[in-house]
DNA sequence: CCGTATCCGTTTGGATACTG
DNA sequence: CAGTATCCAAACGGATACGG
């Protein structure tokens, strides 16, 4: 089960379900994600066919990821997390607000 | 997006959406996994309210993990990659027989 | 039965500096 | 711009032994 596996793997997956990206580009979208790491997982997803890499020999070059249709195949389990994870945060924060409304 | 983090801890989740499950239930079911593996994954996921922990005072101790509403939530995410996977096994060795062809 | 404690190899991923 | 190389600390998780 580490079919998404590696720190960001979810989050690259879903900015690139919103159509291709440049690498800075999703340096800049995922924030906190550091050139190695965005790196290795961009390979990783490469080799396993979820997304392509295609290079532009412009000066300076311009690299573009795309998302593969096996790649878009992992859309329902992203979603599903994302979602999850949404309803989680929501939750917290409403919990913290109710243990804070003594004090407030 | 550590959400799902932790090795098995997908699995243990899915075992128990099938109903309550003892410890020694859960290590049999999820074949590997260690004692402490399995042990530090419960506490988290009880710290995260994610399932609840009942020990019954018989000797000798039977203690049984259910998933709280919380943890049923998590289902969807955990359908999801599961279904996911299962496409992707098939797909592979659909693959695999592809390329076996020419030599078959 | 249900864990915890300890040790330890492997892997992960952040920071930084550097290249084409 | 788009990475790679290197170093390194921390986290992970398996094996084993032991406690309530």
């Amino acid at each position: 089960m580490q079919l998404l596996s590696g720190a960001w793997t979810p989050n690259i997956i879903w900015y690139l379900s919103q159509g291709s990206r440049r690498f800075s580009e999703l340096r800049a979208d995922i924030a906190g994600v550091s050139a190695k790491v965005l790196s290795t997982r961009l390979k990783e997803l490469e080799a396993r066919g979820i997304l392509t890499r295609t290079v532009a020999p412009t000066t300076p070059p311009s690299v573009e990821y795309e998302l593969t249709p096996l790649g878009g195949e992992l859309m329902p389990a992203i979603t599903a997390i994302v979602d999850v994870s949404h309803r989680l945060r929501v939750k917290s924060r409403e919990d913290a607000a109710i243990s804070g409304e003594s004090a407030a």
